[in-house]
RNA sequence: GCCCCUGUAGCUCAGCGGAUAGAGCGUCGCCCUCCGGAGGCGAAAGCGCAGGUUCGAGUCCUGCCAGGGGCACCA
């Protein structure tokens, strides 16, 4: 069991028995104590809040809590716990002798890299990540590589954490972009100027030739937004983004969904005509204004086809839970999105819509606009080959979605050195070169059981290790927060801790006693371990040479 | 005007309601007969403003100020 369970039944325990004998109001689960690691290490290695938050109810004052607490808790305490204290206003803080790392650190290589900081916080829910979704009308750009990072990191994370994933990315392959883009195709071929409010995009103009449909707008767009969409796809691959499904809006309307998902509306007294158009009454769900289904000329609008879409997410397909990741100038369709799922029956809360917010470059002192309006968005592709696919995925997970971030193209690329990827690339390849160094010097891991972890006493191994530990809920937090940047973080610490370690715990150099290099060697392993599982769920490689 | 997001070190960003707020870059000092110095050690430097909730607030709530985004019969 791990060290935070049995301190948290400890405690559970203790509360039990005190509120029996003491005749107090104590009720609380053993999975509601809040156990924390201290920052300080004088505050001892866990510490629980418990008395400052019960105390209240109890009708006492934390400090007497605390007391009645600690003296069965030192009756009855977790192996490896040295030590029980009150400090503060009331915390309890416990002290460990090193072999609870050591525990973990055994637990952590026996369970291995496949089944480690695996915590089932899913229970096997299944959950659609619908992440992406940029109109094939012409390639993507930075902001969508960011956010497609996360809602990527955020299907890995959610897989690891107990979930059943499905990632998908929805192509609005129909309406009147759609003409518009056959439009803009055929006056390419043509050799004709784009018509305004056309795409004026180079890749419009490689693509144009190599069409040999008919002059139908819709049948150009269609083959145009496929072409277009296979160069999305591509550009996703090589930056580690693989979708379950790629899922047709055509397909959507032509299977007559959208008539029904109206329909279902109509039923429920949510609709009328008004100007020729089909409208939604979305204020009655709390939006600000009502919202057109069908136009007057006939066309579904997207909110329609959207909602049809969402029916067949969850009514159709049975996801228990969908998390949309759309971009921050998406925000505008959100209500009446959350409005219509919600007429249609869906409970709120199985539907989160998550926001990201913009992102923009600046290259030196040189801004650089981003943007599909602006005309002057910087393709994904482009970055990706300026600074590599690794970098791009660790860098788009730094910071959280809600951030509007800026980042400084000539800092990644000039300074490639500086580059936070490297520093943790760096301990992956240090991994690496010790594994060679050890083959050339004939030293070969012995088996675990032969091996006295024990010998880890070192700061440097001990902050080592429980880094380590805190994986399983890292990945925890980082599913219920939805927060893969959670991830980046740990990743930078290990990496920064491992490198302390290499270089004050030598192993591989002669004078190292032979047991402690075992122990270490373990360490090692154990490290790569983390960091190929951290960097795995970030979509970034574990290079075993730079 | 209304809605969403943000305001933390010179810059870019982390930070589960906990006890002395972290990292990278930049600045200033150290450490290479040592398994990869793309490293390590140290220094200076910070929670926009004002209230509130709480034993405890960078974190939650309200207001203000500032920045970004959105308010279509476009998607």
């Amino acid at each position: 069991m791990a060290m935070r369970d049995q301190l948290a039944e400890a405690v559970h325990q203790a509360t039990v028995a005190v509120a029996a004998r003491e005749g107090l109001d104590l009720e609380i689960r053993a999975d509601q104590v809040h156990l924390e690691r201290p920052a300080n290490r004088e505050h001892g290695d866990w510490s629980t809040n418990i008395a400052m938050v019960s105390a209240k109810k109890a009708g006492t004052n934390p400090r007497a809590l605390a007391t009645l607490l600690v003296a069965e808790l030192e009756a009855h305490s977790p192996d490896h716990v040295t030590s029980v204290e009150i400090a503060g206003p009331g915390f309890i803080n416990f002290s460990l002798d090193g072999g609870w790392l050591h525990d973990a650190l055994a637990e952590l290589l026996t369970t291995g890299e496949e089944n480690y900081a695996r915590p089932d916080v899913g229970h096997g829910e299944k959950v659609m990540v619908e992440f992406i979704s940029a109109n094939p009308t012409g390639p993507i750009h930075v902001g969508n590589g960011w956010w497609g990072s996360y809602g990527d990191a955020l299907a890995r994370v959610l897989a690891r954490a107990g979930y059943q994933v499905t990632r998908e990315y929805y192509v609005n392959d129909t309406g009147g972009q759609i003409r518009t883009l056959g439009l803009s195709l055929l006056a390419r071929r043509a050799g004709e100027p784009v018509p305004e409010g056309g795409y004026q995009g180079e890749y419009l103009a490689s693509l144009a030739p190599l069409y040999d449909g008919p002059e139908d707008v819709t049948a150009a767009g269609r083959w145009a937004a496929e072409h277009i969409l296979e160069g999305i796809k591509a550009t996703l691959e090589s930056v580690g983004i693989v979708f379950d499904e790629w899922y047709s809006q055509a397909s959507i309307e032509e299977s007559g969904a959208v008539d029904e998902t109206i329909a279902l509306l109509a039923e429920k007294g949510l609709v009328f005509e008004q100007d020729g158009a089909t409208w939604f009454r979305a204020t009655e769900l709390g939006d600000v204004r009502d919202r057109v289904l069908r136009k007057s000329n006939g066309d579904a609008t997207y909110l329609a086809g959207d909602l049809a879409y969402h029916r067949n997410k969850f009514l159709i397909r049975g996801f228990d839970r969908v998390i949309d990741v759309f971009g921050a100038d998406h925000h505008g369709q959100v209500a009446s999105l959350m409005a219509g799922v919600e007429a249609l029956g869906v409970a709120p809360g199985q539907l989160e819509v998550k926001l990201g917010q913009m992102v923009s470059l600046v290259d030196g002192d040189e801004a650089v606009k981003m943007g599909k309006r602006a005309g002057t968005a910087i393709d994904l592709d482009t970055l990706v080959a300026d600074i590599g696919p690794d970098a791009t995925r660790i860098l788009s997970l730094m910071s959280t979605l809600d951030q509007a971030t800026t980042f400084d193209l000539a800092s990644v690329r000039e300074q490639s050195s500086e580059n936070p990827v490297y520093y943790v690339q760096m301990a992956s390849a240090r991994i690496g070169g010790m594994a060679r160094k050890a083959g050339e010097k004939s030293v070969k891991r012995r088996e675990l059981s032969e091996v006295d972890l024990s010998l880890l006493t070192h700061d440097r191994e001990l902050e080592l290790l429980r880094c380590l530990e805190e994986l399983p809920e890292v990945v925890a937090d980082a599913a219920i927060d939805r927060l893969p940047t959670k991830i980046t973080t740990w990743v930078r610490r290990l990496a920064g801790l491992f490198h302390g370690f290499y270089h004050d715990c030598p192993i591989l150099a002669d004078e190292v006693d032979p047991d402690l290099a075992q122990a270490r060697l373990w360490l090692v392993e154990a490290t790569r371990i983390g960091l190929a599982i951290g960097l795995g769920l970030l979509g970034v490689s574990a290079p075993e040479a730079m």
